[in-house]
DNA sequence: CTGTTAGCGCGTTCAC
DNA sequence: GTGAACGCGCTAACAG
């Protein structure tokens, strides 16, 4: 019975409507969006005629076409759902977005990066969009949304023209904990990284890899602890969470020249790097020191007082937001750049060796 | 310089690129399309003059008015995007929805329940929707997509007539929990339940409360508890977090029945339960037996093997897609039913007071 | 292989 | 207050 339903019940029209409520077409789109001036008896006509007909009311379809939008803001995130909201980071992010946009009566479409489905960017009725950290690979994406006239707002994404940028002090805040590690004494830091790529490999970075790398946010963490520590190397993770933290550090601390402290990227790496070690024995801060980044509530996921830059994740959302609608209304808003701040907690401390030299 | 543009450039249209090319429109559209047969000459030609043009190919509100499919899939969360994805097995249920319908082409519409916005559910292009545990007052919101023709799959949501339900053992599942406990000789056995509405308030569960539950999943599991503990008082979180677990614990365990058993009916919440047990000196199951529900992978949160019915909740999602899928192409599937899986954990263990018995 | 015709469902003039 | 006419951008169906 839900066949084709043969000739039966052709999904009404606001023409129908119309038709049988005797009055125009344009009459009748007046009385469903309530904006021209309808008299309230022919109103009800209309309201009667579609409940008869079973009519539900103008199709969004059409008046995206007419008004030229769709009240459908895109969110391109890297990798699949799953992998992107395993970071509480992009959640907020786009808890702020969402936040900012909603009250306009947009949606968010979530957009994946890898997929080079069918219909992907090409084909998605968007008004705006919004890059959340995405790789640099997004170049061509990024041309033709420009090149349709859709607006394009960049969450730490590499500086474009036609981008609106939504940028964070990863550079200074990343040499801000190396000076921290600095200051206690620490000459020996090693840094466990974010994906720097696609394929999401995993391993020691060499200079081509980071040169070659896709990953903004990570080569901007990178060169700020190259600020303080220019010889230091770095372990790539292949993601953002406490297992990638935990199988890096693993390799890291179990290198002959075990650093004295190691800078996660993320918070979440911090975590997977603190538990290595304690599994081999070291205690953390006094065998090893120990800094993240993000600032994420860890309340749910461990009981440490991590030493880290909290960054303003749901702030940046709404920036972002915010900036999609101002670039909607056909205004030309400026950039922004959102300040980390310092977050002593209880992971750092000065290095064996200048302990001992003390006493 | 981004002003209105005044006569300069008028966004490039088909027919104006057509014109360019000195072909027809329908031309045009299918050299873009590359559907139907079009010589390669006249095509260069069309691509020559969109690129003299800055024409990024056909619009696609145009194309989705025409094939009368916006190639979006829309799924209704309860709450702010943030607080759904709080939970790791939305996020997984999602994955799996996004799995499933991404080869299609088609990508996900977040939309949240909360949330009256002026455009929400009545004015977006989607071609199908996912209802994602949604409380029982999306009812109106059904009625409107069904009538305009919009395929709905339910998960985990109470029965409805034009709703393809993807659903949970959840009350056997439950009941399987408890008579695990039951075995083991407990007696006295509280809940800490999911929420029952939308305030999300916290408190004791009355029957009224209970009465006008808009938490299908809720309520299920607090009936497959009450299968073998008819009498079992609960206790209601307001969110399926650590946090929550932990201040329903801290309510549960002070009050003057203490029970020898916790069900709590999320992973998270027993997570928070078995923290709030350590810090009031009760050892985890010697003192206190705890139960989960979903069989989150823990590693990130907790060192804790935890007594669990575990849900397929990626199947689920794939499900949801899949199903999706088959309504658009206008098959008639029928509703699936998924099965949890018991895991026996270390964090149940017989009562004291049987312990002792046998002593 | 290409052009012509005819809408898809709706919003917006501008007259009446 | 109302209705006729037109256009939004694209495409299926047919004719040539």
């Amino acid at each position: 019975m839900d066949e084709t339903a043969s000739t039966e019940a052709p999904r009404p029209n606001l023409a129908a409507v119309a038709a049988l409520a005797g009055v125009s077409a344009s009459t009748a789109s007046l009385a469903f969006s309530g904006a021209g001036p309808v008299s309230d008896a022919t109103k009800a006509k209309v309201l009667a005629a579609a409940a008869q007909l079973n009519y539900a009311g103008p199709d969004p379809r059409g008046q995206s076409l007419r008004r030229g939008r769709s009240g459908i803001v895109g969110v391109v995130l890297e990798d699949s759902v799953s992998e992107a909201f395993r970071d509480p980071m992009n959640i907020a992010t786009l808890d702020g977005i969402s936040d900012a946009i909603g009250p306009s009566g947009s949606a968010l479409l979530l957009l994946t990066d890898n997929a080079e489905g069918p219909s992907s960017f090409r084909s998605v009725p968007i008004d705006a969009v919004v890059l959340i950290g995405c790789s640099t690979r997004l170049a061509d994406a990024v041309h033709v949304f420009a090149q349709r006239g859709v607006p394009i707002v960049g969450i730490e994404t590499e500086p474009m023209p036609s981008v609106l940028a939504v940028d964070l002090d990863n550079r200074l805040a990343s040499r801000r904990l190396a000076e921290h590690l600095r200051d206690l004494g620490h000459r020996d830091v090693t840094m466990v990284t974010l994906s720097l790529d696609a394929p999401h490999a995993r391993g020691w970075a060499t200079p081509e890899w980071e040169a070659r790398s896709e990953g903004y946010t990570a080569s901007q963490r990178i060169a700020g602890v190259r600020d303080v520590f220019p010889a230091s190397s770095a372990f790539v993770s292949s993601a953002s969470t406490v297992d990638e933290g935990y199988r890096a550090a693993l390799e890291v601390l179990a290198s002959s020249e075990r650093p004295t402290a190691i800078v996660a990227q993320s918070d979440l790496l911090a975590v997977g790097v603190i538990r290595a070690a304690q599994e081999l024995g070291l205690a953390v801060p006094n065998d090893l020191s120990v800094v993240g980044f993000d600032g994420v509530r860890l309340d749910g996921i461990a009981p440490i007082d991590l030493t880290t830059m909290v960054q303003p994740a749901f702030a940046k959302g709404r920036a972002a937001g915010e900036g999609v609608l101002a670039l909607l209304a056909g205004e030309a808003p400026a950039g922004q750049l959102f300040d980390s701040e310092f977050h002593l907690g209880a992971t750092t401390a000065p290095p064996q060796s200048a302990r001992t030299a003390h006493h």
